[in-house]
DNA sequence: CGCTTTTGACCTGCGC
DNA sequence: GCGCAGGTCAAAAGCG
């Protein structure tokens, strides 16, 4: 089943699935029907996919980009995991994010803000946050490269999650390049809320699970076949997903901190992207 | 003190 | 080579 163990390969990075057949994940079983459409990697299928994703995406000429292979691709883009998710699903990633960056994208209303791993510096795990201008309620994760360390289990601080952004930063800086000058108050947005995206605001104690929109795309940059499209599921089906999803990615925690148990541990992240 | 977010400037890749 | 757009840096300031 190569196609199988390609998509396996896909999201392996963030997920380590022990699955009994090839139409399980683990606690999941997927419709047959389901699973022929993860597994399809067809031209065709894929065409249509890229129309999904183009829509789903505003047109923004980045993400076009990122979803067809055949545009426009930086050089340095590297494998990424795209997912749609509801507001409610920001607040379920475990890791840590710290923000560095957001920018006004091209085709959209809505800002990009730009995360990167706070747990570690040597982390490159970076995320990108982009909210959906079909649908405001649905936020875009750009998951890339993989961290190299275990999944924290407490945030490092909650220093400055509260603070009054818009005391130090009174001007808005949310006005598109396009010309539309779409401006959205950022106060309003759950990109700059005290409830950011970012993980260092949420309560660890209270990690909700993502609720994830139906229309989930893999893409390897790496490979030019185009984004693979998880279409077709039901919302039980994918929430069972993605608990599996970051359960796998819990099953890395309780590793000792310390670099020793570091270096042991990026044993189990063995799929470095380069 | 150490963490965070904000935001303008800068860097880089790509198309023309 | 130039301009555009995306991605990153780093200084400033707030918060616990």
């Amino acid at each position: 089943m190569a196609d199988w163990d390609e998509l396996n390969h896909l999201y392996k990075p963030f997920y380590n699935p022990v699955y009994d057949n090839e139409n399980e994940f683990r606690g999941a079983t997927l419709p047959e029907n389901d699973l022929k459409t993860i597994q399809h990697h067809d031209f065709d299928h894929q065409e249509v996919q890229q129309d999904k994703n183009i829509k789903n995406f505003c047109g923004s000429s980045s993400n076009i980009s990122q979803l067809a292979p055949k545009l426009k691709k930086r050089k340095n883009q590297q494998k990424r995991v795209v997912v749609q998710v509801t507001a409610d699903g920001l607040t379920s990633d475990p890791w840590a994010w710290r923000k560095y960056g957001q920018k006004p994208i091209k085709g959209s209303i809505y800002p990009r803000s730009y995360y990167r791993c706070s747990s570690s510096k040597a982390c490159m795990a970076r995320r990108q946050v982009e909210q959906s201008c079909t649908d405001s309620s649905i936020y875009i994760l750009t998951y890339t490269a993989d961290h190299n360390h275990p999944q924290p289990t407490r945030r490092n601080s909650l220093a400055g999650i509260n603070r009054n952004r818009f005391k130090a930063t009174p001007k808005s800086p949310t006005i598109s390049d396009d010309g539309s000058k779409a401006v959205r108050k950022l106060k309003d947005s759950p990109f700059n809320s005290p409830t950011t995206p970012s993980a260092s605001s949420m309560d660890d104690e209270v990690l909700q699970q993502p609720n994830i929109k139906q229309e989930t795309t893999f893409y390897n940059k790496y490979d030019d076949q185009g984004p693979t499209m998880m279409s077709g599921f039901n919302d039980d089906e994918l929430m069972h997903f993605y608990d599996d999803f970051f359960e796998g990615l819990d099953d890395l925690v309780g590793y000792k901190t310390d670099t020793s148990s570091q270096i042991s541990s990026n044993k189990q992240f063995p799929h470095v992207f380069s």
